[in-house]
DNA sequence: TCTTGACTTAAACCATGATTTAAGTCGTAT
DNA sequence: ATACGACTTAAATCATGGTTTAAGTCAAGA
């Protein structure tokens, strides 16, 4: 298996060091492995939980949520059902808050249209 | 002119009271009238500012941005350059977000296929 | 008049999500 | 051997956006 730092962690996903020890410590990033020297080494589990783990903060999912659905993950497939639970409910708060802000945009883009307006009229 | 109060204006946009006096404090809500006994009175500007802040609540913006956007609005006509500056800027920040957000959408509804699929064949 | 309910204030407190600090340990190139 | 850069830790600090608290004022109905 290939390892990397959490200096090429950081780089590989624009995250800074102190978020991804953050993050360990908030049980996002569980199992991490050390080297002899007690550095954090990235897995290539690690690697795809971060993925998911930024995937989740993407969409605003609150760090105790995501802390439960990793563990199910590593909990493994006993925890399907929970988990496919808790996806589709995200994903319906994901669809509903596009479909906000997407709303909101139509009042801004209403005021951009009077700005523009009124600075042709001038 | 009809004026409502705290309590009104909490009940029509739903907003906790604690919150307006916040948002007042912050410079979202300027010029707000009292009545004799020290009252807020909410007037049809106040309840159009407040639509506004919401709208740009709805669509992330720091309220660092949401008091200047407010403070350009009391300023009047001179300000309509730098307001539309403002909303174009961050209409580009609302669709970005969407994007991203839509994007992620697709990594978990992958997940939610997956997990389908496994409590099929089980 | 007295109680009730809605309102007022400033200041303290809380939740979330990091970031920064201070002190220290390694491994490698000069 | 030593200096440099990358790493480690726990704990303090910060930013954002409210929420709660404690103490008090006021108007209207019983």
């Amino acid at each position: 298996m290939k390892y990397v730092s959490i200096g090429e962690a950081s780089a590989t996903y624009k995250i800074p060091e102190s978020t991804l020890r953050y993050y360990e410590k908030q049980g996002l990033l569980p199992l991490m492995e050390r080297d002899a020297a007690g550095r954090r080494l990235f897995s290539e589990m690690q690697m795809a939980l971060l993925e998911t783990v930024l995937r989740l903060k993407q969409t605003h999912m609150p760090i105790h949520d995501i802390r439960q659905y990793i563990a199910w993950v590593i909990e493994g497939d006993s925890t399907t059902r929970l988990r496919l639970d808790m996806m589709t409910k995200h994903k319906q708060a994901v669809l509903d808050e596009i479909a906000t802000m997407t709303d909101a945009l139509k009042g801004i883009d209403y005021k951009i249209d009077r700005y523009r307006g009124r600075l042709q009229n001038k």
